[in-house]
RNA sequence: GGCUACGUAGCUCAGCUGGUUAGAGCAUCGCACUCAUAAUGCGAGGGUCGCUAGUUCGAAUCUAGCCGUAGCCA
């Protein structure tokens, strides 16, 4: 090999540190730690990085109404990611945070270096703001009435429903979310990025050839043509200073010269690529400004969702050049997950978590899965889970690993596990290296679904060879035998050539069966000189097939609610439908969710507990008859639904100001409501 | 609403700059084989290439409109 070492740093997106990862995100960390182990695997030095995105108003919400800091949120969420993420055999060189030393460093750098550059500028606006939760709201916090089409509770910036954009204030009978309250217009001076600066700048970006020199094969631009197009577009339609300031309170950095201001969760998330580099410099003593210098010869690559290729591909190269920071090689978008050819639907059970996949299937599945499927545009990828398992079973056990298994018993049984001296039939061995640049060129260019094509269609052509020569045949006569040797020589040869090409995508598999070949670990180099004269270990099956039962304990752990079962067993048969009411008959009733901020057994009653509900600022005490099922413990902290326009009714143990509803038949058998993420205390339930 | 993608066999997808009878894998149906995790090999059936006009000697491939799906509109 004559090309010298790339220097190589890859990031994926940060996840947000408000919920668990999903298999929509897996896409984006499959792709990227595929080629990434690609990269190592041909020797070169390829960091890849990541981090949690830890700040902004939904986690400070989030905390809130957990009763936690959002340090302690995030520490949480983080460790399940990371949990996650290795569980899919997904090797970050390091993983760190947004909420961290080195991110603010970076985050102030930027900031000042830019602002000292003239390409910050502050303005006062008027914004939403909350009078009972003394702040400021961000667009969807906001709900109301559409002001085009009046459709009811809509987000404060576009309506679900018409499609219409719109700033908050023009929302009819806006609310917070957060509190109920009527938002009021307030004015706050706000800290632009002057993104217009950098026009001509990122147009040069854009159609710079990002080729390094050592791989001269194709040419390389920045991002992929379809965002390419929308750049242009969003050119002509011309760049907006960017709002990069929030007020307090806001989880996040201070802004060091604005007082009670902090940065935009936007600004500093991308930052993060930085801050977890830097912290990996620090702890393997590299150095850092070789990568990230505006002069730097290293190959920078982001791996991101099409969804955010306006922060990726706008904001901020311009924040890095503004900064006097190189900016990347290039951004490649790839498309969203669906799963059975539509969104993923908590009620279908096709909203997985990562850890329900993992509790029940092979992680390897998945990533030859999102490998076949996966190329270097930004459409969309279905998992289909029926095409999941055939393809999975097919391929790797069938064609794949069935070419080891076949072979294996011969030399093993025959020979002593001792392949022959020399590869006597080389010819196929040979086409099968010659396709290495092919196959590596597809890696390279993330065509990753050409390359498990090519592979597959090798593996054909393995198990043609191996039932042309028919072994087994040859096995029967004691002349014969010895061709049995070298016709399996040849098939466990071509099985290792391909378990290399599969390797960055199935590096677990890859391990097992370079300990049953006995003969190291495969790279990209060492692949092509076969293995002779040499003794193998034992074969063990390498992979399992697709067990269908646990593909369906997967969708069952994932569906939010059972669905009602056809058979007429059950609550409605026993206790029937009441009368059919009005609209208005129920628009009576007002249901809040409440906050069981307090629960106490109630002296001398057998079934109550008083509670103590926070609707929003203001509490009601209810006595509630669920001791049977609930202990005060299980109770505080917890959001319910409560009915809280309930004329107070006096008992013997005091004023009871309304109820909380709860399902089931009584005694151990009672089930309280409990709202889904992301209500608050106060929210009226309809 | 504007813009950008996408819409090819039952399923999942290839089809580069327009050119002989539109391809692959899975599924289905035959046949062969039995070394192998009921794996493998050979063969067959199956498509008005979303719809409609147009450009062209010739279009799945170019243009326009329409329908459907997804995303973006900071």
């Amino acid at each position: 090999m004559s090309k010298s070492a790339r220097k190589i740093l890859v990031t994926s997106a940060l996840p947000y540190a408000n919920g668990p990862i999903h298999l929509g995100h897996l896409v984006e960390y499959l792709q990227t730690d595929i080629w990434a182990r690609f990269q190592r695997m041909r020797g070169h030095d390829c960091i890849y990085v990541c981090a949690d995105d830890a700040h902004g108003t939904p986690i400070m919400l989030r905390a809130q109404s957990e009763g936690i800091e959002p340090e302690a949120l995030i520490a949480r969420i983080g460790a399940d990611h990371q949990a996650d993420f290795a569980d899919f055999l997904i090797q970050f060189d390091n993983y760190h945070s947004t909420h961290s030393p080195e991110n603010r460093h970076f985050a102030e750098t930027i900031y000042t270096r830019n602002r000292d550059a003239g390409h910050v500028t502050r303005r006062t606006i008027t914004q939403a703001f909350d009078p009972e939760k003394s702040m400021f709201l961000p667009d969807r916090f906001i709900k109301g009435t559409c002001p085009k089409c009046g459709a009811q509770d809509q987000y404060g910036d576009s309506c679900e429903v018409c499609g219409a954009t719109y700033s908050p204030t023009d929302l009819k009978d806006a609310r917070s979310v957060i509190s109920g309250a009527t938002p009021v217009p307030k004015d706050s001076e706000h800290i632009f990025f002057k993104l217009g600066d950098f026009k001509d700048m990122l147009k040069g970006w854009l159609v710079a050839d990002k080729t390094p020199e050592q791989h001269t094969d194709t040419r390389h631009t920045a991002v992929q043509p379809e965002i390419a197009r929308k750049l242009n577009e969003w050119f002509e339609a011309g760049l907006q200073d960017w709002d990069i300031s929030r007020d307090a309170p806001y989880f996040g950095f201070e802004i060091p010269d604005a007082p009670g201001k902090y940065f935009y969760v936007w600004l500093d998330a991308p930052i993060g690529y930085m801050a977890s580099f830097r912290n990996y410099c620090d702890r393997n003593d590299i150095d850092f400004d070789s990568y990230w210098a505006a002069d730097s010869k290293a190959e920078l690559y982001h791996f991101i969702g099409k969804d955010i290729a306006y922060f990726h591909t706008l904001f901020w190269p311009a924040m890095l050049h503004g900064a006097g920071f190189r900016t990347p090689s290039a951004v490649f978008c790839h498309g969203f997950l669906t799963v059975n050819g539509q969104k993923m639907s908590k009620s279908r059970g096709t909203f997985i978590k990562a850890r329900s996949y993992l509790d029940q299937l092979d992680p390897e599945y998945l990533r030859y899965y999102f490998a076949a499927k996966l190329g270097p545009g930004i459409d969309d990828i279905d998992l289909n889970l029926e095409d999941f398992q055939a393809r999975v079973n097919a391929d790797l056990v069938g064609k794949v690993v069935n070419i080891a298994s076949r072979c294996a018993g011969f030399i093993n049984k025959r020979f002593d596990g001792r392949l022959s001296d020399t590869l006597n039939d080389d010819s196929l061995f040979r086409n099968f290296i010659a396709e290495k640049e092919a196959i590596a060129d597809r890696y390279e260019h993330r065509e990753f679904g050409q390359a498990m094509r090519a592979i597959s269609a090798l593996a054909d052509r393995a198990n043609q060879y191996i039932d042309d020569k028919k072994p087994w045949v040859l096995a029967k006569n004691e002349d014969t035998l010895p061709e049995v040797q070298d016709i399996c020589t040849v098939g466990l040869n071509l099985f290792r050539v391909l378990l290399a090409y599969l390797k960055p995508v199935l590096p677990a598999m890859a391990t097992s069966g370079e300990e049953f070949l006995a003969a190291g670990p495969l790279d990209w180099i060492n692949l092509s000189t076969p293995l002779t004269a040499h003794t193998i270990a034992d074969f063990k099956p390498l992979m399992q097939r697709v067990d269908p039962d646990k593909v369906q304990a997967m969708i069952d752990a994932s569906k939010d609610n059972l669905e009602p079962t056809a058979t007429p067993t059950g609550p409605l048969v026993d206790d029937p439908l009441a009368d059919e009411i009005e609209f208005p008959d129920f628009a009576k009733v007002d249901l809040r969710i409440a906050k069981i901020v307090k629960a106490d057994h109630v002296e001398g009653a057998d079934k109550l507990l008083q509670l103590t509900l926070d609707i929003g600022g203001e509490t009601r005490n209810v006595f509630a008859g669920i001791k049977s099922a609930y202990s005060p413990e299980d109770l505080e902290g917890r959001l319910t639904v409560m009915v809280a326009n309930l004329k107070p009714r006096k008992m013997r143990f005091g004023m009871s100001e309304g109820m909380v509803l709860a399902a089931g038949p009584g005694g151990k058998d009672l089930f309280i409501l409990n709202p889904d993420d992301g209500a608050q205390p106060g929210m009226r339930v309809k």
